[in-house]
RNA sequence: GCGACCGUGGCGGAAUGGCAGACGCGCGUGGCUUAGGACCACGUGGGGCAACCCGUGGGGGUUCGAAUCCCUCCGGUCGCACCA
């Protein structure tokens, strides 16, 4: 059919460029933000820009997010799809020093580049309400809500150890802590280092966070999302237990989400930083405690936390009195015992705990055994820590013994509760959220100390509190934020008492830009007000949010937490922000993440030049299943721009003929319908790699067959839509439209019409498919079990058998069983 | 260590209890061409002339029927990690 025909052929240059500033000028992609019918907000995570521009991941990410949107709005909703800028934060301003540019030089002119590559890859974005957090009209808006929080009671300062790299000179967060080096400077060990900083109480929200996830209504998520983030909230229920200290030295009160193994704590441990420790030491042990915990606080978090290593501790020269059996038990300190999760201390059970066991063994503590399998001897030497509950019963016990643990553990709870030593709680992993950065790139902390007054926040009506200008923005040694250097800023009066007063230096963490930014989006327009009422109404939650697993817990759960706090305090009606996240998959290159020390990242600026946005944008979302990525290898890019290219030139063809319509043969007609109904479908599941298959499947179809009825062609094209944008409104032009595709109705099918006249049955015989029988389409059971008794191939296989079963599973085939 | 996900042709993948390998890449044969890294037609899991047999990481199980469900082992990816 191609040689009847020379097309003009596809440019997709040519029709990219017209169809890019068409768009812009005829406001195609902006929703009216007051008056939409079916709102429908589409959002996917802004970048950061922290690179000169977008990888093939980040378009990855987008394509698929805007086919979605542009899907939606096919189907009729009035969708929403801003784009903006997560451009302040420690990957922007790292990048900045790096390169040796003054961020507010640099990170402009990034952005700039960031939103060529996103008009070029056709997304279909709302350009009115693009945002940057580096805005002053937007982080003043970070900063009203930090108050807000203040005035709550939600944030609270208070010391906290952080990681410090004396060759970048400033702290580093958790994540860039390797083994206990930097991971810029491989030679340099990372310090510890004691600062005052500002906190979010997002723990007083543990159990609503935890509850949520479940729940529905308000929230449909990626189960690895929801997964993510109930471990990293951490629930367990265990029990707070006092031990006396002998001497007059109070209480040890520990954590254990083991009760039932109290009867086996033989000795406790204390974190080297307990504050319990001064008071409890004896004289002869103070010198080896002090050095401990001297060497304990000069090592780094991270490499303290690596769980593998040797067991190291000091006895205090303390003991305690073990409240199961009354035993005097020594007291220690190992720094296996985090100060920051439970209590700081516990009670150590050998027998039953690997880390316990360890340390038992290794400085000589006894190991008394509690648990046992039935049939162990209850006096059998402990070889390794057995921690198991199911077909564990108690022993060595006292009266608890033989009680099966999970049970035992409930009663000793009630028993430590009526002895008045101890009670039944829960506990979370999940730490208050420290936001305070010593760095320059990000929003100041809006709050000024006064000796008289304390900690004032600024006036809301001196919001923003500008970031200052400053040339030497690189952190120092000091420890403190290169803001303090600058003491026309620093001194200022305070708000209460006019007295000479000092601004907090430490800007936020860039997670709090990122907590809020959806609300932002539909109001950008709105000087007075963070998120105008009647706008966030309509527009929020997000309706659909899709972006990467890798913030599945911190920006997804940070957010999580700002908007029940902003629900708590009046601001919003909602306590759950994103009613929809899908998390999408990764794109990986030769197998490997894409990373700039592996150098393998992949610009995408090259292939869109060669082959434009919409073949790139069908081969990203063609390679794999867009929820679980794939390699990006540009040997299959060439298959859909052959699609691109058939079809282009079946619409060339459509549009060049005069027989319309009287030509579409029936086996045509049922895989138009099957396609449209699988297409949808595949769609709504973002299974995009599926969707595009089966319109390939179509045009394969509809080529064999040689038609190009109209009606058709055109259902095409509005499919081919969300894929590939620009080619598909040149095509819709091209086929006699004045309007944009975008305007079209998504297309309907016939149930009816997605079955042939006749199907075909497969026949089994012994469980393995022998034959085919072709049946008229309403045929019942006994006429379809008759023709496949009657089937050749078949009576090869039951021919002087007995018939002992048969299976009929309607329209799909039959099963015969002899013998 | 804990948790989640995954393992299918030469490659990316499809099929989530019912015809394994859709769709695409690559490859092969032929056509068209001065030419082809363009386009068109046919073919393409393995074995066998064929009838058939084998085949979804290995082993076992449930079922008329298993890539799909269960048990177990092996391998991989990601997240958390001395969390008491």
């Amino acid at each position: 059919m191609s040689d009847q025909h020379h097309a003009p052929g596809y440019d997709p240059q040519t029709v990219e460029a017209k169809w890019e500033a068409r768009w812009a000028e005829r406001h195609i992609n902006e929703p009216d933000l007051d008056g939409a019918a079916r709102p429908f907000y589409n959002l996917m995570m802004f970048p950061y820009p922290s690179a000169e521009g977008l990888h093939v991941g980040n378009m990855f990410a987008f394509t698929g997010s805007d086919t979605y949107g542009r899907f939606k709005r096919l189907q009729g909703h009035n969708v929403f799809q801003p784009i903006g800028f997560d451009a302040f934060g420690i990957h922007s301003e790292n990048y900045a020093i790096k390169l040796g540019i003054h961020p507010a030089e640099l990170i402009p002119r990034n952005i700039a580049n960031f939103r060529r590559q996103l008009v070029r890859i056709g997304g279909m974005f709302d350009w009115r309400n693009e945002l940057a957090t580096t805005d002053p009209s937007y982080y003043k808006w970070t900063q009203w809500l930090f108050i807000q929080l203040f005035k709550a009671g939600k944030a609270y300062r208070k010391y906290g150890m952080v990681n410090w790299c004396p060759e970048c000179k400033t702290v580093l967060a958790n994540e860039q802590v390797i083994n206990g080096f930097c991971e810029r400077h491989p030679d340099t060990r990372v310090e510890q280092r004691a600062l005052e900083q500002w906190y979010f109480r997002i723990t007083e929200y543990a159990d609503r966070l935890l509850a949520n996830l479940d729940d529905h209504s308000k929230m449909d998520w990626s189960d690895s999302t929801t997964t993510a983030q109930r471990n990293w909230l951490g629930r367990s229920e265990g029990a707070e237990i006092e031990f006396e200290v002998e001497g007059d030295c109070g209480a040890i009160r520990v954590f254990t989400t083991r009760p039932d193994t109290i009867f086996g704590a033989t000795f406790m441990v204390l974190a080297p930083e307990h504050p319990l420790v001064a008071q409890l030491v004896t004289e002869s042990q103070r010198p080896a405690v002090e050095a401990y915990r001297q060497a304990a606080a000069g090592r780094d978090l991270v490499s303290r936390r690596i769980g593998d290593r040797d067991k190291t501790g000091v006895f205090t020269g303390a003991y305690a009195v073990n409240p199961a059996t009354a035993q005097r038990i020594p007291v220690w300190i190992a720094d296996y015992v985090l100060m920051e999760y439970g209590t700081g201390a516990i009670m150590a059970v050998p027998a039953h705990d690997e880390r316990d066991f360890d340390f038992a063994t290794k400085f000589g503590v006894p190991v008394v055994r509690v648990l046992a399998r039935a049939g162990t001897d209850p006096a059998a030497r402990v070889t390794e820590a057995e921690s198991g509950t199911e077909d564990y019963a108690l022993v060595n016990s006292g009266r608890f013994s033989g009680r099966p643990a999970v049970d035992g553990k409930a009663e000793i709870i009630r028993w430590l509760e009526a002895e008045g030593h101890g009670k039944g709680v829960v506990r979370f992993r999940l730490h208050d959220w420290c936001i305070s950065r010593q760095r320059y790139w990000g929003p100041p902390i809006p709050m000024i100390y006064c000796d008289v007054c304390g900690p004032v926040p600024v006036p809301e009506e001196d919001l923003p509190v500008l970031l200052p200008p400053i040339a030497d923005f690189r952190p120092d040694d000091s420890g403190v934020s290169p803001l303090a250097r600058h003491e026309e800023w620093y001194y200022t009066p305070c708000p209460r008492c006019g007295e000479r007063a000092r601004r907090e230096t430490d800007v936020s963490d860039t997670f709090l830009d990122s907590a809020w930014y959806y609300l932002r989006y539909p109001s950008t327009e709105f000087t007075d007000r963070p998120f105008d009422a009647a706008r966030t109404r309509k527009w929020c939650p997000v309706t659909m949010y899709i972006g990467g697993n890798e913030h599945a817990v911190l920006h997804l759960l940070y957010s999580r937490y700002i908007a029940m706090a902003l629900h708590e305090l009046g601001h919003l009606a909602f306590e759950e922000p994103f009613k929809q996240f899908r998390a999408h998959g990764l794109i990986v290159k030769d197998g490997a993440k894409m990373s700039k020390s592996r150098g393998n990242v992949v610009i995408p600026d090259d292939y869109i030049a060669k082959w434009g946005a919409d073949t790139f944008r069908l081969y990203l979302m063609f390679l794999g299943p867009f929820q679980e990525g794939g390699d990006f290898r540009d040997s299959g890019i060439s298959g859909p721009r052959r699609f691109l290219d058939k079809v282009w030139d079946l619409v060339d063809q459509c549009e060049r003929t005069t027989l319309v319509g009287n030509e579409i043969h029936q086996s045509v007609v049922v895989k138009w319908h099957q396609t449209k109904k699988k297409v949808t479908e595949a769609m709504e599941s973002l299974s995009y790699n599926t969707a595009i298959a089966a319109q390939m499947e179509l045009l394969n179809a509809v080529r064999d067959s040689n038609c190009c009825e109209r009606h058709l062609v055109k259902e095409m094209i509005v499919m081919l839509a969300p894929f590939a944008p620009h080619f598909a409104e040149e095509c819709w032009e091209i086929l006699g439209h004045g309007t944009s595709v975008f305007e079209a109705d998504w297309p309907e099918w016939d149930d009816r019409l997605t079955v042939e006249d006749t199907m075909e049955i497969p026949v089994q015989v012994n469980g393995k498919t022998r034959s085919r029988v072709r049946v008229p389409r309403g045929a019942g059971e006994e006429a379809i079990v008759a023709a496949a008794l009657s089937d050749t191939t078949v009576r090869r296989f039951t021919d002087g058998k007995e018939l002992r079963k048969r299976i009929y599973v309607p329209g799909r085939m039959v099963s015969l069983v002899v013998g």
